[in-house]
RNA sequence: GCGCCGGUGGCGAAGCGGUUAACGCGCAGGUCUGCAAAACCUGUAUACGCGGGUUCAACUCCCGCCCGGCGCUCCA
């Protein structure tokens, strides 16, 4: 099973394999912690996380490298304004990022890498820019990629500069620099600012350098992949190819993955617009974290993904009905055998599932194959025609399919409960939903206490007193089910 | 303005030259139930933005238009 994926520097949905046929080397940006990460954010971290998923679950190893921006100018700005160093205010939000990808079930590259740690690097790799020709220095102490040096300069993004005219578009404060075009490597220190004393001057890095310099640092000079979402096409990832091929002349990643932005009610997601969620406030709303998982991997990563609460809604059913199954199949008891047409029917199921996957990560479409199982074998334990055999092949399905979707797994509580407990430190309580603290102020035993008292009710024939607690829970978002085995209640 | 992507049933969303046009959600019936809920089953009478064209055949290719989105500047 070899992925083809959309490959942006060739416009092409090519084979994705590792060069070296054992590991796939590969590059996601990641982010600038300088804020609570958003559902846009979420979205493309989660559609790399099926890739590395997919890619493991096919038998590849992946050596992923995400790096965390953690110098950049609001980072600068804001932590100025809050009177911290930038290190104690990244730290906030670095850490607020990775509960955020636990409760979002995102694997976690195998390097980690912050932009501050990486400087001498970043040095070096400017320093190479220099003597070859395609850096230089400005007045100020800045210094910046001569874009000139480089001649397949948007082979990325599909631009041809050669026509633009510099004239029109220069800034006033850029007046030194030799092409408007021209792009900071490393920006001299202003007065107050935090800065690095390097062999090129006082300064602290421009935004791109460090992605080259931290990706051939871990990947080596030519490495498999690089991701990311759209906007960084340019450009951010126009320019990585610049500073990197200039040093080294071999193409820095071989194949570019660029997510979509998404959409929030039809319209581009902004706080001016009032359409603007970080995970934490879908969380505090209600929303499960596998459900909001589920929404955001579902529709494929090339395509628009239009976010509604609906679709939310809709993920939560859809994911409930999958776990009902795989319940009732690990619970049901079933005699020893094999129902060959189940059997045929889980084979088709796993291939067509994976063959989804492989074509360009059609999440989308490898959905659909699970279902037709899920109701296949309903009516088949339906009638009594599935067998011991049969469970165990359907599981094995149901297991790949979740080691790419990863959402049959009931963690949301603890994903919620964190969340809560992040809302009260924060001081954010009044964005909690009030069902979700009703919800959270009902313990596990005052709740197996009314289910007692109702089923005594129940017995007794006392309908009214038993459909009275029934209510009484539903309001706080508890949800009885009574069967031939007892009553089970979960929370909504 | 230039470039790119998309407009599929009530909603979301695959498919993209000839298919019964997936799948999910919702809704409606049914089974079950004290009644429900949950679960399961079944159903959802002619859904492919508009107008041209190419073709034996178009949702699928081409052209134009309308609408939405994105990039060209910080942004996942």
């Amino acid at each position: 099973m070899t992925l083809r994926l959309f490959n942006t520097l060739t416009g092409e949905v090519d084979l994705l394999a590792p060069a070296d046929g054992v590991a796939l080397r590969m590059y996601a940006c990641g982010p600038t912690v300088y804020d609570y990460g958003h559902i846009g954010n979420f979205r493309t971290f989660l559609q790399v996380d099926v890739l590395r998923r997919f890619l493991r679950l096919t038998g590849i190893k992946v050596r992923h490298v995400m790096n965390i921006t953690d110098v950049d100018d609001r980072i600068l700005h804001n932590a100025a304004e809050a009177g911290v160093s930038i290190r104690e205010y990244t730290a906030v939000y670095e850490q607020a990022f990775f509960e955020d990808l636990e409760a979002l079930r995102v694997e976690r590259p195998e390097v980690m890498a912050r932009a501050t740690e990486h400087i001498p690097r970043m040095v070096e790799l400017i320093q190479k820019l220099a003597a070859a020709g395609a850096a230089y220095q400005t007045e100020d102490g800045s210094w910046y990629f001569r874009l000139a040096a480089f001649p397949e300069y948007g082979k990325l993004s599909k631009k041809d500069l050669s026509g633009m005219e510099d004239g029109a578009r220069v800034d006033l404060d850029e007046y030194e620099k030799d092409s408007a075009r021209d792009f900071a490597l490393w920006k001299a220190a202003k007065p107050g600012e935090t800065s690095w004393d390097t062999a090129i001057g006082r300064g602290r890095p421009g935004w791109h350098i460090e992605c080259s310099a931290m990706a051939m640092e871990y990947l080596g000079e030519s490495f498999d992949l690089h991701a990311g979402g759209e906007d960084l096409i340019f450009p951010h990832h126009e320019n990585e190819i610049a500073q990197s091929e200039s040093v080294t002349h071999k193409t820095f990643a071989r194949h570019w993955m660029h997510v979509r932005f998404l959409l929030v009610d039809g319209r581009k997601m902004s706080k001016s617009e009032g359409n603007f969620y970080t995970l934490r406030d879908l969380l505090l709303k209600g929303y499960k974290a596998s459900a909001i998982r589920l929404a955001l991997i579902s529709v494929p990563y090339r395509h628009q993904f239009n976010f509604t609460f609906d679709g939310l809604i809709e993920a939560t059913s859809a994911i409930e009905r999958l776990r009902t199954f795989r319940e009732r199949l690990r619970m049901g008891v079933f005699a020893t055998g094999e129902n060959p047409a189940l059997q045929a029917s889980a084979k088709k199921a796993q291939a067509e599932y994976l063959a989804a996957l492989a074509n360009d990560l059609n999440t989308a479409e490898a959905r659909a194959p699970i279902f037709d199982l899920l109701r296949a074998a309903n009516t088949a334990m339906d009638q009594g025609l599935l067998l011991a055999g049969d469970r165990d092949a359907i599981l094995a399905v149901l297991a790949s399919f979740d080691a790419v979707f990863d959402v049959l797994e009931d963690r949301d509580a603890e994903a919620t409960r964190r969340a809560l407990e992040w809302a009260v430190q924060a001081g954010r309580l009044s964005d909690v939903a009030p069902e979700l603290l009703a919800r959270q102020g009902l313990t596990d035993e005052a709740i197996d206490a009314l289910v007692a008292e109702r089923s005594l009710a129940k017995k007794q024939r006392n309908f009214a007193r038993a459909d009275q607690i029934r209510n009484e829970l539903a309001e706080k978002g508890v949800v009885l089910e009574d069967s031939k085995d007892g009553v089970r209640w979960k929370r909504k």
